[in-house]
RNA sequence: GGGCCAGUGGUCUAGUGGCUAUGACAUCACCCUUACAAGGUGGAGGUCACAGGUUCAAAUCCUGUCUGGCCCACCA
């Protein structure tokens, strides 16, 4: 016996800041490009730069962490790289909101310095609590290199998403055209359907009174959006609708504007919906453009970009639609052709991140083709390894829902710029070569002179892509796509995709789409999908009422290793919302304390080769073998949550509470009760133990198993194998058995008020247990032992 | 409107037909036991959301209801 070979008596924050220094210093994690390894890469979802780092983002990455980490030790080179989210609007409204600025107001020069001054002091504070995490990321190193960190907005970056525009277009899978598009009046930009949501917003529901030309009667049609009377282009009731049979063909005449349009017969026109009868206004949702659209009606639109109604729509011109709303509805009250108003709860489209309402308006957009590939897609999506398996789900049902194509070009500044630039003269369109980055608004076109019309004047295209078109590069980013050939092709498809549900409809989605396009396969194997960490009462965090947990209190609190057990031991992300509990959180502590205790205790023994091993010691090794197959087999299928709760309970129960309670007198073999093989066995076996405990849960915790590991072998547990299961020895007893066995002594011993350490005369036991008698004996401090039913004497 | 998932002591949770329903946290009582009071032992606490059905046997399977969460939808 010896003092313990680890001095502290509990571990701290501060050796953590210890380790995970100096894996940052050494750059132990970085990616060997040149490796022989199989690679194993994670296509990582870059965190958005301007918004703090959220607890669940900590959770999701330690669970990626933990993923690396165990295909490190089952001797994979693991391709782990941050990124940074760094483009787009919420960038350009902390700018606007900070310098006062608005485009138009400012040159775009002027707005694109203000973005980069707000991205400045974002800088990488966000990244300090994935270190602290001890998360093995490549590198925390900003650059070009494989694995390094990249940001978003980089000239290589931005090249890359270029690149892709152009060979997509190059092959026919990009269009202009002028269309209705969803159009967010706060963010003053287009936006995909994906990036809609909808809400259920208090609305009146206004009967008003038309009138039918030819025979002068009235009738009432149910609307939600009066201000946009003045587009009215048809009324249309349903084929089956008796009572409207006899208005077929007939002429109504719209309120206020004296606008004659046909009535006509139409299945979108619910029998049991408001009177049956339905106005058809120019994009007051997505079926009036659907029809409008098959009837082949000329659209009207009366709401302008700035999201004020224009000259169409008469006296309401210039109001906000709200405002107009309200004045028609004051106009239309007048003139008493409001017969009935009802509140009524409207399914409305929002902007899912500014939350204003989404308004109909036409433009002229870039396109990239999906609606042609629905197919193509759902098979892809069909071939993609999903954990868990229910999450598919969510990318099937929004692959069939997609009914038009991908409009991709916004009408902003700080963003991958489009890269086209147009014939003053004739209009013919130049795409620049790839491999650089390119901003046409600025830049000088890549030709002298037009092809077509020999012209010398060009005009740079001023519009940028939708952020989903840089974010969908992130694995051909990763991987070298059109940068790195061979390794591309060597290294393509990447092995995961984790990402959260909510972006399966976009990040995922999108991601799948433009590599099926631009290499017609799948790019990457596996997507891990996780849900939520949720505040203590199950509600999800928000920063509107203010439960949002920020991951550096945590980390202040607790430590990184109690917050990465409860990351694992909590619950399985991949199914479930878990909650945060800092109650938990601690909880966790007290494992990481007795871990480290266990290793303390089991330090203060020297080591010894066994020439032959006890039936006790036999027994834990096998219990130890059996949790090494559970692990290995669940961390292959990114389950960390079923291994971290039996790991957990095999340190304090098995090998805490039975096993180094059993062992204790002879390991220590005070007197020499036992010979120097029993002990031999005893001192071996305690190391082996250790050794393959801190090994199995190196993923999961690994600033204090590399600690211990280190102080005891001198090695880096992190490039050690992963254990393998070695062959079940044939034992008389059970663990069970064992258990309930001691658990029964030390019970009859407080039930009679008696120390744990005083003995007892004579105790009878079935004769199973024959083969660890000694050490029954020994730890119970037992005077004679008998076989045959169970019975204590004290 | 359609679909999916869930509902188990105060809280969270395991349990997909079979002993007295698992474990954790919290709580209460007792105990310094040669690594560990950030420990140990023991106790109290549940009509398994509700109603009906299938079965020798139901937390578990079926039907319906209620509640919560999520996804989708052309609801004026």
């Amino acid at each position: 016996m010896q003092e313990p070979k680890l001095q502290e008596k509990r571990w701290t924050k501060e050796v953590e800041k210890e380790v995970y220094s100096e894996w940052k210093k050494n750059q132990v994690y970085k990616f060997n490009k040149n490796t022989k390894k199989k690679v194993f890469s994670i296509d990582t979802p870059p965190p958005y730069v301007n918004t703090p780092v959220h607890i669940g983002q900590v959770t999701t990455y330690v669970l990626m962490d933990c993923f690396a980490r165990y295909k490190r030790m089952k001797g994979f080179e693991v391709l782990f790289p941050l990124g940074l989210d760094r483009n787009g609007l919420p960038i350009e409204i902390a700018a606007e909101k900070k310098f006062k600025i608005s485009p138009g107001k400012v040159s775009r020069e002027e707005y694109i310095e203000k973005c980069r001054k707000i991205l400045e002091e974002s800088s990488l504070a966000s990244v300090e609590s994935f270190l602290r995490c001890g998360i093995s990321f490549n590198s925390w190193e900003i650059g070009k290199g494989i694995g390094d960190i990249y940001e978003t907005d980089s000239p290589d970056y931005r090249s890359l998403t270029q690149d892709t525009f152009i060979e997509l277009w190059n092959k026919g899978l990009i269009y202009e055209a002028s269309r209705i598009n969803n159009y967010c009046p706060g963010c003053r930009t287009t936006l995909a359907d994906a990036e809609v949501t909808y809400e259920d917003i208090p609305t009146n529901f206004n009967d008003i009174l038309f009138k039918i030309k030819e025979t002068g009667e009235e009738i009432i049609i149910g609307t939600t959006r009066p201000e946009l009377i003045s587009t009215c282009a048809a009324v249309i009731f349903n084929p089956k609708d008796d009572r409207y049979k006899k208005l077929e063909g007939k002429t109504a005449i719209t309120p206020i504007y004296e606008k004659e349009v046909p009535i006509m017969a139409h299945p979108y026109a619910q029998l049991d919906k408001g009177t049956g009868l339905v106005m058809m206004c120019s994009a007051g949702d997505l079926s009036d453009i659907r029809f409008f659209r098959e009837q082949n009606f000329t659209p009207v639109i009366a709401i302008g970009q700035d999201g004020k109604m224009n000259e169409h729509a008469g006296f309401i011109k210039g109001l906000k639609v709200k405002e107009a709303r309200e004045k028609i509805i004051e106009e239309l009250k007048k003139k008493e052709l409001i017969v009935n108003q009802v509140k009524i709860n409207h399914r409305t489209p929002i902007c899912e991140r500014s939350k204003h309402e989404i308004e109909f308006i036409e433009m002229s957009e870039f396109y990239v083709k999906q609606v042609d590939f629905k197919d193509d897609l759902a098979n892809l999506a069909n071939k993609l390894n999903f954990y868990d398996e229910k999450s598919r789900e969510i990318l099937l049902s929004w692959i069939n829902s997609v009914s038009i194509d991908w409009p991709i070009s916004r009408r902003r500044y700080y963003a991958t710029e489009v890269p086209i630039w147009y014939c003053k003269n004739c209009k013919e369109t130049f795409l620049p070569k790839k491999g650089t980055y390119h901003q046409p608004w600025k830049d000088p076109a890549p030709v002298k002179q037009c092809t077509k019309c020999k012209s010398k004047e060009f005009i740079g295209e001023t519009r940028v892509f939708d952020t989903w078109f840089d974010s969908s590069n992130s694995p051909l980013y990763i991987l070298k796509w059109s940068r790195d050939d061979s390794f591309f092709k060597k290294n393509s498809p990447a092995t995961l995709r984790p990402q959260g549900k909510e972006i399966v409809r976009t990040w995922l989605y999108y991601t799948l789409l433009k590599a099926y396009h631009l290499t017609g396969k799948l790019i990457f194997k596996d997507a891990w999908i996780n849900y939520h960490i949720v505040d203590e009462n199950g509600k999800k965090m928000s920063k509107s009422i203010g439960n949002v947990v920020d991951p550096k209190e945590v980390l202040d609190k607790f430590g990184a290793e109690p917050f990465r057990l409860w990351s694992a031991v909590e619950g399985d992300l991949s199914k479930n919302d878990n909650r945060c509990s800092f109650e938990r959180i601690e909880g966790s502590g007290k494992t990481i304390t007795k871990l480290w205790n266990v290793a303390r205790f089991i330090s203060m023994f020297p080591e010894k080769k066994a020439k032959k091993l006890m039936d006790l010691d036999k027994w834990i090794l096998d219990e130890l073998n059996d949790l090494v197959n559970f692990a290995d087999t669940h961390y292959e299928g990114y389950d960390f949550h079923n291994p971290a709760t039996k790991i957990k309970h095999f340190i304090w129960e098995t090998l805490a509470s039975h096993y180094i309670e059993l062992v204790k007198p002879r390991a220590y073999n005070e007197g020499n009760k036992f010979t120097e093989v029993e002990q031999a066995s005893a001192l071996h076996t305690i190391h082996t133990c250790l050794d393959i405990l801190l090994k199995i849960l190196a993923p999961i915790n690994p600033l204090v198993t590399y600690k211990i590991y280190k102080e005891l072998r001198k090695k880096d547990i992190h490039f050690e194998s992963f254990p393998k299961s070695t062959k079940k020895e044939k034992l008389e007893f059970k663990t069970a058995e064992l258990e309930e066995l001691n658990r029964e002594i030390w019970k009859v011993k407080k039930d009679n008020s008696l120390s744990l350490k005083d003995s007892i005369k004579q105790i009878t036991l079935d004769k199973k247990f024959k083969s660890i008698e000694k050490d029954l004996q020994a730890a119970h401090n037992i005077q004679s032992i008998k076989y045959g039913k169970l019975k204590i004497e004290l």
